[in-house]
DNA sequence: GTACTTGCAAATACTTTGCAGGTAT
DNA sequence: ATACCTGCAAAGTATTTGCAAGTAC
């Protein structure tokens, strides 16, 4: 295993949430171990491909990647449309309502699912009540 | 109202699911109708900012964008990931199922979501049983 | 040496912006 | 005339590819 995907592996089982190829490179070069653009990505495609990786999306135009853990434990994203926070956070019966939905989707065999709830976090709430 | 509006949204009204800038383009030069590719990102964007469309995104590394329904009617997808096909399904017992989950989401205020489930369609669940 | 890893430079693709000309009121 | 709509050309950003040099066995 190659240095950069270790320490790429390291960093984003660290944050433990969706970080963006922008962000894994500047973290990296600021702990002085810097890493080229392209080798992230190759590096974060072969993870998804791996499966150590799971690739997300947020509609900011980036991708981002979070690792996937052994246990098929999972947590979903609440994005905050004002200033782009994201918050992981898990839910059980969410969990079985969507297992429900892919058995009722006759003739897809579902394999993984992504769930974003998109609104304001409580940081924004309050500024918004002054600002607008 | 614009033309070009006009256009992009009964293209999309009548396809009814997600479209990218590209598909949009291209079809409606196919009709002889044709629209710059500036005039599409930035009527979309707009459309988008009127809340008449919701983009979308699978990790394809394109925005999508279907039309909202005035009842608040909406659907999710089916994402293959072997051929991209997008099919919409509609799940009542998953929609409270996020009811839900955003009301234990203390401090959040949500204001859409979106859910998408990955895995084979059909095609190419069956496909895959032949070439893989 | 062979296979795999890495970086640099360049290319590609999606999306946005600047600006000038056109249309409607 | 004022405001808005539209397209062309150019710019910006994320991501990918070609290729040569470096490392491990």
């Amino acid at each position: 295993m190659g240095a950069v995907r270790r320490s790429v592996l390291e960093l984003l089982a660290e944050h433990g949430c969706a970080l963006s190829a922008r962000e894994v490179t500047d973290t990296l070069a600021a702990r002085r171990s810097p890493v080229s653009r392209p080798s992230v990505f190759r590096v974060l495609e072969q993870l998804d491909a791996l499966e150590l990786v799971q690739r997300v999306e947020f509609g900011e135009g980036v991708a981002r990647f979070e690792p996937r853990w052994p246990g098929g434990e999972h947590h979903h994203h609440l994005f905050c449309e004002r200033c782009s926070r994201i918050v992981p956070f898990h839910d059980p019966a969410l969990e079985k309502a969507v297992a429900g939905a892919a058995r009722r989707s006759e003739g897809f065999a579902m394999t993984a699912h992504d769930i974003t709830l998109r609104g304001l976090c409580d940081a924004c709430q309050a500024a918004r009540g002054h600002t607008a």
